[in-house]
DNA sequence: GCCCTTCTTTGGACCGTTCCAGATCTCTCC
DNA sequence: GGAGAGATCTGGAACGGTCCAAAGAAGGGC
């Protein structure tokens, strides 16, 4: 009861198996009666070819392996489906891991990508083990997705410009009256950009006396907690720019614990544009950060190192773009 | 520049690629001296076995592809989470397809599937395609789960008890108090059974007369549409349950917008108890549908199945919980 | 020291494709 | 009718592992 191969094919179709071959890869060489002869064959037989042994002989797999932190986030899963599209309009097909999940598993996920002999590598977003990517990329072809580490010859990066999308949401807040601005900051090399684009347009406006920033994580419980923080200080922010969409959900329930109400009493900006910014009730700004156009992005350098490893690496930032709703308006005149 | 094969390590270590392929299975017929020679071997060369190679010499791929609807419903990743660890548990690794994202690329999934040669297949939720399922199913080990559909023979199902879980939702709005309850509705089979339960109870309470059911899709926007159509009619109703915390979401925008105040002025139940339903902003009273251990039995299912392929199809189905939150209470005792 | 048994180790067939060099067919042209 | 040129088709060697029967080595008993 095994499934067909394609000598079963082939005999029933009275040819060679190179010729089934031939028929199945699609070859104008073969006359027209022969062709239909095959196919009628493959129908008949329920035939399919079987991947392994067609990437063991052709010594390569058309599959790419996406190392992703964490499926949960949303930003994540839309940059997937960029990516998706891209490479599957190439030929390619997509291999997930979770990093999360499989680290706490004790495995080492590259290892798994290797040993399938993927064609390619996709890291997308800030990695538990950042090492492992090194040296992945030094047997296959890696673009990271995303993020701006690590920064690896023969690797492209493909990330939003964090520093300018943190400009954009500070300077709206500003051009919005508010003048003491807290910013709730994430992890990671992101983090660090988003902070500094916060600090940065704080400083140009003669601000920085009155910028704070509380460490939050990227859970909605980091940002709920940094808020509580720094609205029971001394001197309370009128507006909040969080470092993700989740961290802002985190801070907007904060605010309504605490009773202050948004966007009247509390201006919120969050970051990603992911679908939860878009929930009506909770209708959050945030800056776009282009996750479907991003994949797609990645997918062509990765298709652009597949055909030419020794490329050099690049770095490609895709600008934000600020989503302004609910959530921000001009502080109290009192404040 | 090849990667190493197996006979490169024999060779190195001075041994048969048959001895090397003892080690690498980890054989107790092999001598500690010779073993050692080729782990070192192993090491210097930096080999990793050939997937392809294994799985077409074994005839079996260590694989199992996961079919899921959408990568966006937070639930469905929940139970990915249970699968995943349970089989990696295992020794099989999980490939991934969405089958929203790749039916819109107009490929049918099962077909890559097949030619990987997959050991056995998960189909998660209600799936755009059930007749792939069907074909797929004739030639892998098959597993159904986190919905009711389709029911064919040798193949196991693995859900919800989506009537007994409205019950709960039902049962929790009328010990409250309400009386006029509405539900919006969901697609499919167990849109239909959540649907079934809700009937049940109100009926059995003798409150046909006031039970409202409205149809709505998966979305948040088919949840606030349908609140919107409830609220508007004349007899509003004092409790809504929505099909799924999406939809539930969709609600609590309605009922913002309308004037009214949740839980004071309308009750509100979803159901997966997602982490949208978790967000303290939200704070949604749901029902628990248990994704992760759902994912674990499901995994044990198909470990069973692939280990008899001719065991005849079970339908398991898990305990649903009521998980309060913050959107229920007691109705205005004018209404 | 020889035979027998039990460990270890090995060569070679096989898994199901692709690819390539060469065989075979078909035509065209003189 | 035969040569030459394409167009088609085919057998066999990879690809990199696993598995099995059998060879070789080592120890035990007489």
């Amino acid at each position: 009861m095994r499934p067909p191969t394609i000598r079963d094919v082939a005999e029933r179709a009275g040819v060679s198996k190179s010729l089934v071959s031939l028929v199945l890869r699609g070859s104008q060489q073969v006359r027209p009666e022969k062709r239909r002869a095959v196919l009628a064959a493959v129908e008949e037989l329920g035939y399919r070819p079987n991947a392994a042994a067609r990437s063991l002989s052709e010594r390569r797999t058309r599959t790419v392996g996406v190392l992703l932190n964490d499926l949960r986030n949303p930003w994540f899963v839309e940059l997937l489906d960029g990516l998706n599209s891209e490479l599957y309009a190439s030929g390619l097909r997509t291999l997930l891991a979770d990093g999360r999940l499989n680290r706490r598993l004790g495995e080492d996920l590259t290892h798994t990508f290797t040993e399938l002999r993927v064609d390619g590598l996709i890291a997308v977003g800030t990695l538990p083990d950042p090492a492992a990517v090194r040296t992945a990329a030094a047997r296959v072809p890696t673009v990271v997705a995303g993020t701006r580490e690590p920064v690896l010859p023969d690797v492209d990066i493909v990330a939003g410009d964090d520093e300018l999308g943190a400009r954009l949401a500070t300077e709206h807040l500003i051009g919005l009256g508010h003048r003491h601005i807290a910013h709730i900051a994430g992890r990671g090399v992101v983090g660090e950009l988003r902070r500094r684009g916060f600090e940065a347009v704080m400083r140009e406006h003669g601000l920085s006396g009155s910028a704070t920033v509380e460490q939050g994580d990227l859970t909605e419980e980091g940002g709920y907690r940094a808020t509580v923080r720094l609205l029971g200080a001394p001197h309370r922010p009128t507006a909040v720019f969080a470092f993700n969409d989740m961290a802002g959900v985190g801070a907007l329930s904060a605010a309504g614990e605490l009773g202050l109400r948004v966007p009247g009493d509390l201006s919120l900006v969050g970051y990603d544009n992911t679908y939860l910014a878009r929930l009506r009730h909770l209708w959050l700004t945030t800056v776009d950060n282009a996750g479907h156009d991003m994949g797609r992005r990645a997918a062509r350098r990765l298709l652009d190192r597949i055909a030419d490893p020794a490329r050099p690496g690049e770095v490609a930032l895709t600008a934000p773009a600020l989503e302004v709703r609910g959530t921000t308006a001009p502080p109290h005149p009192a404040d």
